[in-house]
DNA sequence: CCGAAAAATCTGTTGGACAGCTTATAAGGT
DNA sequence: ACCTTATAAGCTGTCCAACAGATTTTTCGG
């Protein structure tokens, strides 16, 4: 009667224990013999769980000590990030020049119509957003993810994703700089985007790119003159 | 004293079987009694082997029946990424070649003596490795990410490590596949890699980028001809 | 207060057991 | 012979009890 296997509950009941009880990067999660007890199946169930947790990255073993969190599910793909070792700013836009850049020639050949709506809308979002003289940081992050996601290739978020906290420092960081954005900064800006949008939707991947790239070129000048 | 976990080695075994024995899409593995019995394990560890290899898309199991191939490593070495989310082989690559390319080209520029040492350090381990014929994974990611450190920008490493346990899951995949590496292959592939370091010796940006790109192509090229 | 020995914990692994599902086999009727 | 059906065999999913070996914690003597 039982279609779903017990080890994939306990596999979703490990990673809900880690993110309810917010288990920190290295905690130690409770004994396979205490797990089983939680969930109510035996020590096999549990390790069959942890096997597949630790494969994927998420968990790690060590004999004789127990299992520790190696990096948060719902952070998997942030994971290992030195918050000692800030990156400049130079730095981050050094990576994001060449990743972006691609990310965005593969989203002008490979996206699909589905994928080309998503982009337009995060685009309207971030025009809405400049117009009114928001921050709206967050809006123009969320439009470059989701040029990474119409490249149809995972790890281009994966390493976008890796990026995002410590750009998003920089950026904020940037505008506490130059509160006084003056209009025509503004302008500038959506443009810049827009051209890339465009470029996007006719699948004009050298267009795309070099538009990318201007953008982030320009966007490094206006925090750092 | 056995570092690695028995179940780790079923898991290679079974793939290995389903190579060897060229089993088609479908078809019926051994059951769990047999495979225990054929690697001189318990049921337990190639239960933990199982449902690790169901978890990545390369078996299935129906209960009361049997597991069975769902799709053959060497046709979809995607199946060996993690199952929630999903780069392909391609994927992976399509990041490192950008990213790399770049890193090394940056090395090129930018690296200390000191760096110089270290990657010459990583150089020579990498070596002892690939002439011992032993896997060498470990030795390769760890020279690339010296170079990656080289470019005195901290963003790249933290790039490369998000993508870190995927990549490192493609290169085990590619392993056990072609178990035979024939030693024309190593020598290639030790050969790559030195062009890379004297590039970056030499302080040859271009040369350095050039070369780095050459080694990932023809490094895809060896997991899916 | 410190360091070493002993105890308590924990993972890795084994063997055996049983329920419930699926496939193969045998029996029986037509 | 052929088809149906009942029985047997095999398999996965799950549990329990146990032990070796590694690690952490506690205890105890100086």
């Amino acid at each position: 009667m039982n279609q779903a296997r017990l080890s994939d509950q306990a596999y979703a009941g490990i990673v809900e224990i880690i993110k309810s009880e917010e288990l920190e990067v290295g905690a130690r999660l409770p004994s396979e013999a205490r797990l089983a007890e939680m969930f109510g199946v035996s020590r096999a169930i549990v390790r069959e769980a942890l096997v597949r947790l630790a494969s994927d990255g998420i968990t790690e073993a060590r004999r004789g000590a127990g299992s520790f969190v190696k990096s948060r599910p719902s952070e998997r793909l942030a994971a290992f990030m030195p918050s000692t070792e800030l990156p400049t700013t130079l730095g981050s836009y050094e990576v994001r020049f060449v990743l972006e850049a691609e990310a965005a020639r593969l989203a002008a050949t490979r996206r699909t119509p589905q994928e080309m709506v998503h982009i337009e809308d995060g685009m309207a979002t971030l025009r809405e957003a400049l117009l009114s003289s928001e921050p709206a940081h967050a809006e123009d992050m969320e439009l470059h993810r989701r040029i990474a996601e119409a490249t149809g290739n995972p790890a281009f978020v994966i390493a976008f994703d890796a990026l995002w906290n410590d750009v998003e420092k920089i950026m904020r960081a940037g505008v506490d700089i130059s509160r006084s954005r003056p209009p025509e900064v503004i302008a500038t800006m959506l443009r810049e985007h827009e051209v890339i949008v465009a470029a996007i939707r006719a699948q004009d991947p050298e267009g795309a790119a070099l538009a990318m790239r201007w953008h982030l070129w320009e966007g490094r000048r206006r925090l750092m003159p």
